[in-house]
DNA sequence: GCCCCTATTGGACAAATGCGCAATAGCCTT
DNA sequence: AAGGCTATTGCGCATTTGTCCAATAGGGGC
């Protein structure tokens, strides 16, 4: 196997025990095992453990921003892709939140993880105040700081969803979802129901 | 010393390291040496890792809600009891929510850990529906939901001091104070500026 | 067909961890 | 003063972890 294919594996054998186990808890033997090799073969591509599990983490962060990021793209009016943010977020598992939970609790500690963390969220405010101030200029949304009305619409989402998934049942998915969207119809002036998932309407 | 100083001497030092490593990586030996005494000696008193972690997590985080509660119920007038409850929430260093961002990510993974972490997360929406529910009745707070309203505002406090505690100057700690207060008014339909800092009024 | 380079192996190693246990010390009762 | 109960010690054990390294295999260039 080349050496770029070979990589590639250990990152995605990384990913699949990182979302069953966790960042913390996924060892350099459960991927070696997961991949069917020796866990000589991993070092042998990456200098640390902390090295693999931040590219691992950037790569499945990063996947799902691609994904919101192309669905965006795919809507042309600022309301659509609005609606198309809310639906690629709340369409991916509870295992890419759990990822970030894992992240933002070990940021502090891993100076590797915390930089990917925090430019990744970086990216995801930067591209829903793209979307905010796409739609204060077509004048179909009222927003006098896109950058924070992003922060909040964002950090409303991930709190909302990190109850669905750290203490289950507390808030359902369902209400995590149209509570988000409701705050946003709000905090955006926009009409309320236009939000409403586009799965269901 | 007696059995129950002795227990919670344990605690105290546990939340200590806690507080300074994080709840994953406190070890036996950590609080045996930041109380000056043995690991067996821990081990005496508690029968696993995991239940001194989580005694010392509750203790940590029921302090802080308690704090809270007497604040609010200093005040008279639900106003008051909302702008004391950001007062207080924010006055709380960022150790305190180190330790939510560690309990939330490991909770999926331990059972003791998931079922106090998610009582204590009723208690606080509970406290804050609560004051909500009594500015409805009192005339002073428009809010069809009063529990999805408190969910609302406690997540998105929560997803704001998370970014300031996780990634440092991406939000600061005076826009999450600021937004959520904002955000709050805007959710509760009362007058914007009325939950201003009250120290700095 | 031979040889070298490197991917790959498989185990060694030290450090760290939770936990248990036999021995000790210190206090309270009698 | 004696004795017993228990808090406390200090170490040992088994396990798990990241890391490293000498040995092997296998394939592509001469």
């Amino acid at each position: 196997m080349s050496p770029d294919d070979r990589r590639s594996a250990i990152v995605t054998a990384a990913r699949t025990v990182m979302e069953r186990r966790g960042i913390a808890a996924t060892t350099v033997r459960d991927v070696a095992a997961e991949l069917g090799t020796s866990s000589g073969l991993i070092h042998h591509y990456y200098a640390s453990m902390d090295d693999l599990l931040a590219e691992a983490f950037e790569q499945a962060a990063r996947e799902d921003l691609e994904d919101t990021l192309s669905a965006i793209a795919d809507e042309s009016d600022p309301e659509g892709q609005l609606a198309a943010f809310f639906d690629t977020y709340n369409r991916s598992d509870d295992s890419g939140m759990q990822l970030w939970l894992d992240a933002w609790a070990e940021a502090s500690r891993r100076p590797a993880l915390r930089r990917i963390s925090r430019t990744l969220n970086e990216e995801w405010q930067r591209a829903l105040a793209g979307i905010i101030r796409e739609g204060v200029d077509a004048g179909v949304m009222v927003c006098p700081d896109p950058d924070a009305s992003a922060w909040r619409i964002l950090s409303l989402l991930d709190g909302l969803v990190l109850q669905v998934v750290a203490h289950g049942d507390v808030v359902s998915r369902e209400q995590a979802d149209a509570w988000s969207r409701t705050a946003a119809e709000s905090e955006l002036g926009i009409r309320a129901g236009l939000l409403t998932p586009t799965l269901a309407r």
